[in-house]
DNA sequence: TACATTTGCAACCATCGAGTTGCATATTAA
DNA sequence: TTAATATGCAACTCGATGGTTGCAAATGTA
């Protein structure tokens, strides 16, 4: 089944794995070492990361390398957007903050 | 239990909710007519997000309307940035941004 | 070839999450 | 006062989720 990107970093262990492999690209093994859970479970959870394309593997021998695939942070930060213009300069631009939202959703 | 930001943002009708309030504060039953749930549902939602400080109450007579706390998304945002840089100026900037990420990971 | 390593998948389990219905409380209106 | 409205809370159901253990397949090594 399809996943949903915000409900892939919903999990606190799967934000953590996002930051270790951002930095560099790791084996299912390596990534473990971190965690106080059993590989499985890693597994698991790159299963989930791997279909929404947050992470994508890379076949070494009998290892696979995943690498981050920042693009697809793209969706979360596209719907942050908006918002964040909430708090940013809210005296100056509330107000066209406010219209820019409406017309997005008038769009339909 | 306290609830976790990134869970409250997982559901899709609680991002559909906070679209909506941070249009306008607004009332429970207001919120419900925009969805094919029940108002008991909605309720439910409303109080993860209020458990989060994502939206705050204003008791008006017997109606209560609920506000948008935009600061909260900071959090969101935050968590993001680092990521961000991964896909903005790669080029120029990916190796200080890979130094950035290991420094905030160092601090322990 | 025989064995160890790396990984993924399946089965199972306990808990969580989102929905429902029913009910209690508080406020407004008739 | 009585009735209607607005809201929250509790109990229940059911599917999703995160964890475990066990096993099979593929690759590398002795």
């Amino acid at each position: 089944m399809k996943k949903d990107i915000f409900q892939a970093i919903a999990d606190p262990t799967r934000r953590a794995l996002l930051g270790l492999i951002a930095l560099q690209a790791m084996t299912p093994n390596a990534m473990a070492e971190h965690f106080d859970t059993s590989r499985q479970a890693v597994s698991k959870h790159i299963r989930v990361l791997q279909e929404c394309e947050l992470i994508r593997p890379e076949q070494s021998g009998r290892e696979i390398y995943y690498h981050f695939n920042a693009e697809r942070m793209k969706e979360v930060a596209d719907w942050l957007a908006p918002f964040q213009q909430l708090w940013e300069d809210r005296f100056s631009r509330l107000d066209t903050v406010l219209i820019n939202l409406k017309k997005k959703k008038n769009v339909k």
